[in-house]
DNA sequence: CAGTATCCTAGGAGATACTG
DNA sequence: CAGTATCTCCTAGGATACTG
């Protein structure tokens, strides 16, 4: 199993790459990862472990920290069952599920635009370099 | 004439401290002014100079990076007069124009939900602190 | 398994000064 | 007026190692 680091897949979560990622214009939902979690929990509850997999295995610490931003605005909920080994699972609130609509319109603008958007650096760099 | 640095004034785009503070959380787009920058555009074209006013004196450097990405990526037109003393206008393309749209939509679901928002860090945090 | 604890680095952002 | 040119600071994000 690689735990090399790649862009996220576009597969996933169309139209993402320009909300979560830091180098792609125009969007991006507050941080780096709280949208992806977003989807990730959009069919269901979802522990730890599983997280980071989709994730392309975001370390630890990076995850805890956005699932505790998010557990903080009341995004998810976090549930510990006291069992050996200890199993968490997190999971969207209303709160949270509500977010997926605003996310949804910036997915479609971003995919109905890609091409334009594009073509306009292209154009762009072209200019600028000679 | 204070050049002090304040938030930004949530009267002028009503939501957008959520889009475009780095401190503020859920929303963000792309880097921390794009989204002020398209508002200010939205009534019609506006000079470098007119632009820095609403945005709290921001220093010509970060405005300069932060036009000169938008109209990378189509969002603007930059327009430079032979004059002197020199005048450029900046002004919205079609495709910087769509972009109001979703930005409505993330904005009027920050206002739908600041309450909630408000309430769920209150909570969070007062129990966290015990 | 579900996290902490440390350490480190790149780059977004600002202050200030200068220029065609 | 409309920008560059430098310098500096901060912190989000990552690598790695360890723990209840």
């Amino acid at each position: 199993m690689s735990h090399t680091r790649e862009p996220l897949s576009a597969d996933m979560f169309p139209g993402a790459d320009c909300f979560a990622e830091p180098g792609s214009r125009p969007f991006r939902v507050g941080d780096k990862w709280s949208a992806w979690v977003l989807r990730c929990l959009e069919d269901g509850p979802r522990r730890f472990s599983e997280l980071r997999v989709p994730l392309h295995w975001i370390t630890p610490k990076v995850l805890t920290e956005t699932l505790r931003s998010m557990e903080r605005n009341g995004f998810l909920a976090r549930t510990a069952y006291d069992e050996n080994p200890p199993r968490v699972e997190y999971e969207l609130t209303a709160l949270g599920r509500s977010l997926l609509g605003p996310l949804d319109t910036a997915c479609a603008w971003t995919r109905a635009h890609a091409a334009a958007l594009a073509e306009a650096r292209a154009a762009f760099d072209s200019h600028s370099a000679r």
